[in-house]
DNA sequence: TCTCCGAATAGATGACTGTCAACATAGACG
DNA sequence: CGTCTATGTTGACAGTCATCTATTCGGAGA
């Protein structure tokens, strides 16, 4: 019956956040999910602040940091890091003084999973440049 | 005559493209580079083209099937499909009367291997320790 | 308690984005 | 050649975003 085979991803189903966009179409809600993490990631400094974060040692940076690096402000910084934590990409926590955050991992994979193409280890972009 | 017809994307540094972003931080022309792609992903109208072109017959689709499933207008979908076209993540071309699209799988695979995290590939080699 | 410092919030502003209606263009078919 | 259909482009408008300055909050230490 119609219940059995559906033709989009999204809804509740667990798969929907790891089966490959280039599987099956995208479900109107999930696009719309998806896309608000990727929006997210859609700035040069929420670039840098996340690779950062990941890069730094322990996994974790306070954000003492990470205004250093930048030629923003520091409220700004701390814009960005809000935009990133509303976006569930990173976690933070106040300790003492500081205030720390990570990237959460998960995130990532679901959108790494998402963006996966079936030869994307085979294939090279050969010729198709036009 | 340009005798290279690598692509190059960001840098002139070939892991500049590749390497997952928890590596190491990213750099600022890279970052700038990479927030433009993920731009354009940053929205559920482009995200759903963008999965329907690739899950379609043949991993191309002609404007005339991507106008359907949406509420948005033909001149929307047209302008979507040009910011996808201008961010490289796909192809376009005119035959008779229909123009087609095709994804770009490098360009997917780039940011794929971006967001890719340790934990996500357990076939880390060697460099856990940190 | 008072003061200092790190971080977040509030409000304002200039720039950018998504969308549509209207028009332009390219090819097919009589 | 003329007309019709399928796409792309332009111009305009509303909404959103990135950034700043000024201020506030939260904890540490004297």
């Amino acid at each position: 019956m119609s219940n059995l085979e559906l033709p989009v991803i999204g809804q509740d189903d667990p798969a929907a956040c790891c089966s490959p966009m280039v599987r099956e179409p995208l479900g109107e809600e999930a696009a719309v999910d998806l896309a608000k993490m990727f929006k997210a990631l859609a700035d040069p400094v929420r670039l840098r602040l996340l690779s950062l974060i990941a890069s730094h040692e322990g996994g974790e940076a306070c954000v003492c940091d990470l205004t250093g690096p930048f030629d923003v402000s520091q409220p700004t910084i701390s814009h960005h890091l809000k935009v990133l934590r509303e976006a569930g990409l990173v976690g933070s926590e106040r300790r003492g003084t500081w205030v720390y955050y990570w990237v959460l991992p998960a995130a990532l994979a679901r959108l790494s999973a998402l963006l996966q193409t079936p030869d994307t280890t085979a294939t090279v972009p050969s010729g198709g440049a036009r």
